[in-house]
DNA sequence: GTTAAAGTCTCCTGTTGCTGGAAGGTCAAC
DNA sequence: GTTGACCTTCCAGCAACAGGAGACTTTAAC
């Protein structure tokens, strides 16, 4: 059992976040000392990585906590994690298609602006563009 | 000169989001009627909506308020608006990298997921890895 | 034995960019 | 005169922490 720095240092985990993860009851450490300091098992440090890594991958501290019920669950599918990941992987192709469409447009924009010591620019232009919704 | 709903309308901004430039001081209206409601000219909506592009591209609204200042300012230099726009695509570009990278990872791991009924899963099994940090 | 440093505790605030709601004032139509 | 659509302010909350205050303990050095 060891306390919550030692805990932080061995799963690399700020120690606020390690105290933020008992609050929210997402990984509650074992036990608490008669000082009051709480005190982590190795179970728990495996808890705290199992998150650590989860959410690498952007995983969310609400399906962290079903990642976390699954990886606890002897009887859990593998059906389940694969379905979490799909979603996962779903969320990360629409992010990348967005990212795409926007440094494409912003790209063009830049390349058609001279970036000299003059006032005019078409990025500006762009943004100020109102032709939808003021009449001119 | 109209009000916040008109106003919020024409730029296409939910009423909550023109109240809360006003008041962070973003965009602010010209002027207030006698009854205190807020009152907006056609400036104040090409800003709001000069916002909103911006905002599209994913500019925070620190930088929305720089390039709110250069849109305002007549002896702008569209080399500034080109070196904020450069930092914007270096970050788009380095998110698209990140995720690229998530997702070559996480669909490696799916695919090497059986996905049926049984508990053995490799997904959990590398987010529950903790060779780096705990003896076995 | 004392003292200084490091570790821990709880509680509160701030971050970003809003969104929702409560309680209340205002305005036009019927 | 009253309903309904506006508008106002203020307060709470979301995610996922980070920073700091103020108070305690523990550990190490001298």
């Amino acid at each position: 059992m060891i306390a919550i720095g030692q805990a932080a240092k061995v799963s690399d985990l700020p120690v606020k976040t390690v105290r933020y993860y008992d609050e929210i009851e997402l990984v509650k450490p074992s036990g608490r000392a008669a000082n009051g300091y709480r005190l982590y098992d190795e179970t728990d440090i495996r808890k705290l990585v199992f998150v650590r890594h989860a959410r690498v991958f952007g995983f969310s501290l609400a399906t962290c906590r079903e990642l976390l019920d699954l990886y606890e669950n002897p009887s859990r599918t593998s059906k389940e994690v694969k379905e979490i990941t799909s979603q996962r992987l779903e969320e990360i192709r629409q992010k990348m298609n967005e990212l795409r469409h926007l440094y494409n447009e912003l790209s063009h924009l830049k390349n058609n602006c001279h970036g000299d010591a003059r006032p005019n620019c078409p990025i500006i232009d762009f943004l100020a563009e109102t032709k939808e919704c003021i009449a001119p």
